[in-house]
DNA sequence: CTAGAAGCTCTTTTT
DNA sequence: GAGCTTCTAG
């Protein structure tokens, strides 16, 4: 990357001098600085690379790995800084082995592993589990996913006579949507309600009890969401024994993507760390896009002086020396882009340039390139994924492989054509982001059976389990969990309970499967295929798809043999599951050749030499639900900023004309017509190459494009039957 | 009491 | 085109 005469005993002379302050930053001679260090990282920037090489200075200076805490914001971006962390240690110590004096300060381990490292749900369920007893916490608890806690919210919701039709209460998800706000933001429901679902504001005292009933059964049935992983660390850092004990576990606390954190997150930040001593944060507000999860731009904004001192505004450029006494943070800005060509840069400044706060910052390259990135204009989206697939094996034939190309897209329904077409061309490739695999009937009820097992208090997938059962309802179901909560012996349970007469020989084989999961000689991951022998049957009564249906269950007991424990495995699946889908003919091969396709949220962090953005057009991006407030909107706009960044060498953004809406209530389907994003102005044009496809001379051979007029025509003959 | 069919509403992004 | 509730037959 940044090509400078590297000095032999210098590890760091490769960085360039921005990332060597953020690497040594109150380290060595600088030891006596103890200000928490704010490093803000433009797109490209190597942030990764810094991040990477400040924790192996860390413990190149000493630091116990043991006693790093690096919180990322997935798990894979955990175990890839891991491997940085290990190939940065490898070359250090190769390159000091000339001076014996610092060679001798290292520690002996050269290849060191971070334990504490991953998301802050995934640690916060490390340490929960680790200080149930003391916080009168259940160490057995298990940990519901998104739709787990809807459905569990639903129950209650069901149980407190909200869920008639006529009374159009929120549905369950939007419910759990606002529950994880006021959670996230530390708001009150008020006030959420009267910022961000002002339609369901009417409900507030029946939305209040609804969560009380909520938080009760989560408690009476040993079940944590994924906020409770955030909420009880929270809480347990606002007990002073506590907070003292988790802080004084950790000398360096580094977090990674800090403009995606929420007010919860800091809350534990600042928890642990109150005087910010050994607190790293690296972010970029510029591509904060997680504000409909709670997140807040503020986390990062405010940064500087959340730690004690009062101070200044600390923002000062390069980085800031704003130390007055107090304890300001120190900033250090990382503007130089590795990763784009020029034209792409300034076509991506132009666009967040428009942005209403942020740290001022201009990234730049000199990565030269007189290819401006290109905004295509087809008709419609067949044509856009025409042109995508087209201009992917253009880009293959010379020489860029599959797998240095992506297309991104707002939302995961945005693919479908480009889906369809890849399919039909024999291009390979894997989807990122939209549906999940855990979110397939068949694997919630794989899992439903060994989270039973695990948790016999957890009602939804006890009740889930039980009536696959034939002959077994809701309403036995619902019998046979109340007796299980009333007793403490469940197996006992489960002997003496009377099912329906038709349902007897069933009930015998589903006890034997439990008993058989309870043993406690039971040798992990041997109860998945316990679990599977049970299955399969009522998978093949339940599905007319049971093939394709019984290759997720083979593969999720692939993924199972990777684990230690069935409760290992049932964490990390619910906390980081498994996030592509491929076509049904099911995942490529490692080896295999095959292109990405990703949601941007999905994109967060990577980069593909050439990238494609699908409907940039107002609706999509920003999408119309996106567009309530001037915040939403911004967000929308750095939404598009942080695709464009993803691209190295060739950026195609791509205006349909026209594409088909397949949501309107009153009219049906139809097409809409619809504009360039609004984020592109006018005055950006000259930034891009200008394309129109197909080519408006005469005799194209194609396809006659139906007109709207014959679109309208064929919408009224409808209407009349609507 | 269960199982299946009919009829309604709503459709983003993810730990 | 799915998820959820309500309705109906056995």
């Amino acid at each position: 990357m940044p090509i400078v005469t590297p000095a032999p005993t210098d590890p760091f002379a490769e960085l360039n001098p921005a990332q060597q302050d953020a690497v040594r930053h109150g380290l060595g001679d600088q030891a006596a600085d103890t200000r928490p260090l704010l490093v803000i990282a433009g797109a490209g920037s190597g942030k990764t690379n810094t991040l990477a090489h400040r924790v192996a200075n860390l413990i190149l200076h000493g630091a116990d790995p043991q006693r790093i805490l690096l919180l990322t914001f997935s798990r894979r971006a955990a175990v890839e800084m891991e491997r940085r962390v290990a190939s940065v240690m490898g070359r250090v110590l190769k390159a000091s082995q000339s001076s014996a004096s610092f060679a001798a300060s290292l520690p002996t381990t050269p290849l060191p592993a971070l334990p504490w490292s991953g998301t802050f749900h995934s640690v916060g369920a490390r340490l929960l589990r680790e200080y149930a007893l003391r916080i009168g916490l259940d160490e057995t608890f298990t940990i519901h996913d998104r739709s787990d806690s809807e459905d569990l919210l639903g129950l209650v919701r069901h149980d407190l006579n909200l869920s008639a039709t006529k009374n159009r209460f929120p549905q369950k998800g939007t419910c759990l949507s606002i529950y994880s706000r006021v959670v996230n933001t530390q708001g009150s429901l008020a006030d959420v309600l009267a910022s961000t679902f002002t339609w369901c504001a009417a409900w507030e005292t029946e939305l209040k009890a609804l969560f009380r009933g909520y938080v009760e059964a989560k408690q009476t049935q040993n079940v944590l969401d994924y906020d409770d992983l955030l909420l009880f660390w929270a809480e347990m850092v606002t007990e002073p024994v506590l907070a003292a004990e988790l802080g004084n576990r950790f000398d360096h606390v580094l977090v990674d993507e800090y403009q995606d954190t929420n007010r919860l997150q800091a809350a534990i930040l600042l928890g642990m760390k109150p005087d910010g001593a050994g607190v790293t944060v690296v972010g970029d507000d510029a591509q904060s896009i997680y504000a409909f999860r709670g997140a807040t731009v503020r986390n990062i904004l405010d940064f500087p002086n959340q730690f004690g001192g009062v101070g200044q505004d600390g923002q000062d450029g390069q980085a800031g020396q704003a130390g007055q006494g107090g304890k300001v943070a120190r900033i250090v800005t990382l503007e130089r882009n590795y990763r784009s060509t020029q034209p792409i840069l300034e076509a991506s400044n132009a666009v967040i340039a428009q942005a209403r706060e942020c740290y001022a910052k201009t990234l730049w390259t000199n990565k030269m390139s007189s290819m401006k990135p290109q905004l295509v204009l087809v008709p419609d989206e067949a044509d856009e994924a025409r042109w995508v697939a087209e201009r992917v094996l253009a880009h293959r034939e010379a020489g860029l492989r599959l797998k240095s190309q992506a297309v991104l897209f707002r939302t995961s329904s945005h693919s479908a054509a480009v889906e369809l077409e890849l399919t039909r061309r024999g291009i390979p490739f894997v989807k990122f982001g939209g549906l999940k695999f855990l979110e397939a009937t068949h694997v919630k009820d794989m899992l439903a059976i060994l989270r039973f097992a695990q948790n016999p208090r957890g009602r939804l997938a006890g009740m889930r389990v039980t009536q696959l059962i034939p002959g077994i309802g809701a309403v036995t179901a619902a019998r046979f969990l109340d007796a299980m909560a009333q007793s403490t012996e469940p197996q006992a349970v489960l002997d003496s309970f009377e099912p329906p007469g038709g349902a007897k020989l069933e009930w015998q084989a589903f006890v034997s499967l439990y008993r058989g999961l309870r043993h406690p000689q039971l040798a992990w991951p041997a109860d998945i295929s316990l679990a599977k022998q049970w299955y399969l049957p009522h998978l093949e009564r339940l599905h007319d798809d049971a093939d394709v249906r019984r290759a997720d269950i083979e593969n999720l007991e692939r993924i199972a043999s990777g684990y230690a424990s069935t409760e290992r495995f049932l964490t990390d699946l619910t906390l980081d599951p498994p996030d592509a889908t491929s076509d049904q003919s099911g995942a490529p091969y490692r080896d295999e050749d095959y292109m990405v396709l990703s949601t941007i949220h999905s994109a967060k962090g990577q980069e593909w030499k050439a990238v494609f953005v699908l409907r940039a057009v107002d609706g999509c991006i920003p999408s119309d639900l996106g567009t309530g407030n001037s915040a939403d909107i911004e967000e929308e706009r750095r939404l598009l900023y942080v695709a464009m960044t993803r691209a190295r060498d060739y950026l195609h953004v791509m205006q349909p004309h026209r594409f088909y809406l397949t949501q309107q209530r009153t009219s049906g389907d139809r097409h809409v017509y619809a504009l360039r994003t609004r984020f592109i102005t006018a005055a950006m044009l000259p930034r891009f190459e200008r394309i129109s496809w197909p080519s408006a001379s005469p005799g194209t051979p194609g396809r006659m494009q139906p007109t709207g007029a014959v679109m309208q025509v064929r919408e009224r003959v409808g209407a009349a039957w609507r």
